[in-house]
DNA sequence: CACACTTTTCACCACCTGGTGAAAAAGTGC
DNA sequence: GCACTTTTTCACCAGGTGGTGAAAAGTGTG
């Protein structure tokens, strides 16, 4: 599928071969993703990532050691990914409008990669997605996860945003980050829990609709609570 | 704690005794609520549930049945409670206010009443909006769940939202509680994200915080959205 | 072919899982 | 004290858990 061939790694002095190995790797990678997505860290085990992944179990072991290392590895890989693709739009998006840069446009700087990426890049993304809002609504380990993997890129939008509008006070722009990282995760999660709901008349894969409104919502809910804050 | 005495069943002959069994049962739910908050249903296993209650594995089988019943026993506790506190309020809002009602007051009718239970309910809460924040984030078996809970309140808001902006569709109105509940479901859940992110400027713990920002940025998010689309 | 090396399989372990059935204990009305 | 019900404990099971160590299969190099 994704199989992008990172190699790296497997160290000694036989070359690494032709593939075979490198390609298992990532095809456990990517059965762990879709079951951990699906069921959270404890409702899996190693033995349905083999099977899925139709690999021994001492495999798994052999690749990852413990079970929580191969979770580590299965939320590291796309992270950098994502980061690097978030950062990039946003530098983009401060270069060119520089002045005249808007709420909107910076957060639609740091959403809309999320959205096309989860568009385009392959049903692998979708879980993925799901995982990280698994682990963002994670109390025992969670925070510390998200902290490790996705500060930095956070920091970046918080600063632009407080260029755009100097007077806010960085309180307000957590507090509104929080509440827009809710929105986007459950968004992204595609959980299929607006398609009942609604009784079919909207869809949770339906991103483009996210992306029609998502973006004024945030921006206006933060322009919002800007302006009474500093009114206050 | 909590202990509001529901009796109902206990079936035979023999009036249903003085107390003992029933506030075990409560003593039961209550380590279950905080260890399925924190750790996920596949993360707990009856056995910590029995001793951190104090009990043997075999009396949590003997009041709940299956494991996964526990569970629903734990959601449904409070999920009464809670509906009936969120119907109440936006009752009460809608026949204050009539004519003159705002979708802001609406939004706030239907969110405080969850913001004052976690402040002044006792702690149960804060675990019981965890525990929610998580299943709503499931893509498993949490749809079903949340629907199975709390669909009817939702429907309600979102037929006051009508009432107040007529010409509004349905198709946004559902989208802007999508992001409403996620907003609203991450604040409630106090996973301490925002602490470390905010290096200490904000708490999670801050409801009154919350409260002070998320009306208004979902109100203001719901107008931009209406009236964006109102306008294509 | 033998070789050094990596990758994959197989058999296995100590421990824990959810759950059960029967016995014991505690409560209750007479 | 006595029959009777409910609550609590105890011993136990079949199956599954994460994880390991050694053997086997594959791979390129002389």
């Amino acid at each position: 599928m994704t199989a992008t061939k990172t190699r790296a790694r497997s160290g000694g002095r036989g070359r690494p071969s032709k593939a075979t190995g490198l390609d298992l790797k990532e095809t456990i990678l990517d059965s762990a993703e879709g079951l951990f997505a699906r069921h959270g860290f404890h409702g899996v085990t190693t033995r349905q990532v083999a099977a899925e992944a139709g690999v021994d179990t001492a495999l798994i072991h052999y690749y990852f050691g413990a079970k929580r290392e191969l979770f580590d590895a299965v939320f590291l890989r796309r992270a950098d990914i994502l980061n690097q693709a978030r950062s990039v739009s946003m530098n983009a998006y401060v270069e060119t409008f520089g002045e005249r840069m808007t709420v909107e446009g910076v957060i639609t700087a740091f959403i809309d990669p999320l959205l096309r990426i989860s568009q385009e890049g392959g049903g692998g993304w979708k879980s993925y997605f799901a995982l990280v809002a698994q682990v963002n609504n994670t109390p025992a380990w969670g925070g510390e996860t998200m902290a490790r993997f996705f500060d930095p890129v956070v920091h970046q939008l918080v600063d632009t945003l407080k260029i755009v509008r100097p007077d806010a006070e960085y309180r307000d722009l957590y507090w509104c980050y929080q509440f827009l990282t809710g929105s986007m995760m459950l968004a992204l999660s595609e959980t299929g829990r607006i398609d009942s709901l609604s009784e079919g008349v909207c869809h949770s894969s339906d991103l483009e609709a996210v992306r029609a409104r998502l973006f004024a919502y945030c921006a206006a809910g933060f322009e919002a609570v800007v302006a009474k804050r500093g009114k206050a």
